[in-house]
DNA sequence: AACCTCACATACCAACTGGTATGCTTTATA
DNA sequence: TATAAAGCATACCAGTTGGTATGTGAGGTT
């Protein structure tokens, strides 16, 4: 079960600059696939050190234990993924919605049938860990809490320039977008059925179109 | 960690007329409980046989092994639960985009904060299994697929009788307010926010006033 | 009464788990 | 150059896991 290839393209791209050549990171990142795959309960830290070609030794030297390791991958790999792929892109915007909208889109079209079938590591790390160690969710919230933060700031500014129909209330648009993306590739990743991710996606956009002003 | 208390209060209360009686129901919900605290990998045999006081000799009569208890749950609990409390109530109403409403309304309500903690059954184990167990992930997804058609037809009869704008599709309304709707329940579980889930329900709610025609 | 099947209980097992204690190099420091 | 510390490797351990083999009492059948 737990035996894959790791030819799949990734949406959250690694990115070249990332210091592999360590082994605090080797390990960090191992961990992070192993987690993303089986669980965080279920990942194996014999696993984890046959992909790295490691031995016990050195993971227990960087870390004390397998839960401290599972909060340095939230903390070092999954919430800069995140940052990097939903939270930096919104910076910024003439027409905040739009770009929002762009996003959206972009991220929808980057996904492989694989890392649809994989689903989101930060939702599925939060649905399994959230309810049984505070360690893992008060990390995993702070995640969803910047990310929430970064759309209200957008719906805001779209909201003072008077893009937005009056009903509106950012908090309320930032928290249901990001949970309709997460229900969305959710969709996508039990049905594996790429047009479902899509389809889903074009009903949150609709929604981004109907709070929007029609005469601006 | 999975150690609990039972005195949780459930959104989808047992019913009286269930069949506790017998060793294999005993088992079935017992594995349930289990599954929905830890995770099926985490779920351990051993306590959910402490918890009916049965021993395995009883488990491995009614079920040939672990995997296959887990497709029981699924098929015999967890997709009854979603029937009752989310497709059932969305039969034949003269309104039925109002009548989503009101149920999506009364689904917020019932949650105790416990519950929200818990997180929704469905969405954690769809999230954990489907990527590494297709047995899983088939089950899963007739449960999901029942749901959109229920909200397929739903939206339908309400498109038929001219309650709802021109641009929108039936199926992806669908898709969309189950994906939401789980999404609202993993933020308000990562938050601990009852409220949090409240304000992401009437950000759906908006949406589904929204692609209704206001002059009807 | 003999027999058989069902419905469990008891006892046990190999495999794997996270974790530890110790040893060995290499590097930095003094 | 002596010494300390960092950075791992090796070997090992108790506990837990899913799974099995066997035993046993009740109920029905012939």
């Amino acid at each position: 079960m737990s035996d894959h290839d790791d030819s799949g393209v990734y949406w959250w791209r690694l990115l070249d600059d990332e210091p592999f050549h360590n082994t605090r990171t080797k390990i960090l990142f191992a961990a992070y696939k192993e987690i993303h795959l089986n669980g965080f309960q279920a990942a194996s830290l014999n696993n984890i050190l046959a992909h790295t070609g490691l031995t016990k030794g050195a993971l227990y030297h960087h870390f004390p234990n397998k839960t401290e390791l599972g909060y340095a991958v939230i903390e070092e790999v999954i919430a800069d993924r995140i940052y990097r792929s939903f939270i930096a892109p919104l910076n910024d915007s003439g027409r905040p919605i739009d770009s929002l909208i762009e996003l959206i889109q972009q991220s929808g079209n980057a996904f492989s049938l694989r890392d649809v079938q994989l689903g989101c590591p930060l939702s599925s790390l939060a649905q399994e860990m959230a309810p049984i160690d505070e360690g893992f969710r008060t990390r995993l919230n702070v995640i969803y809490e910047l990310w929430h933060e970064a759309i209200v700031k957008a719906v805001m500014k779209a909201q003072q320039s008077g893009q937005l129909i009056d009903q509106v209330q950012p908090e309320q648009v930032a928290v249901m977008v990001v949970a309709t993306m997460e229900g969305c590739l959710s969709a996508g990743m039990i049905s594996q059925d790429l047009s479902k991710l899509m389809f889903c996606g074009e009903g949150l956009i609709q929604y981004l179109n109907l709070i929007q002003n029609k005469n601006n």
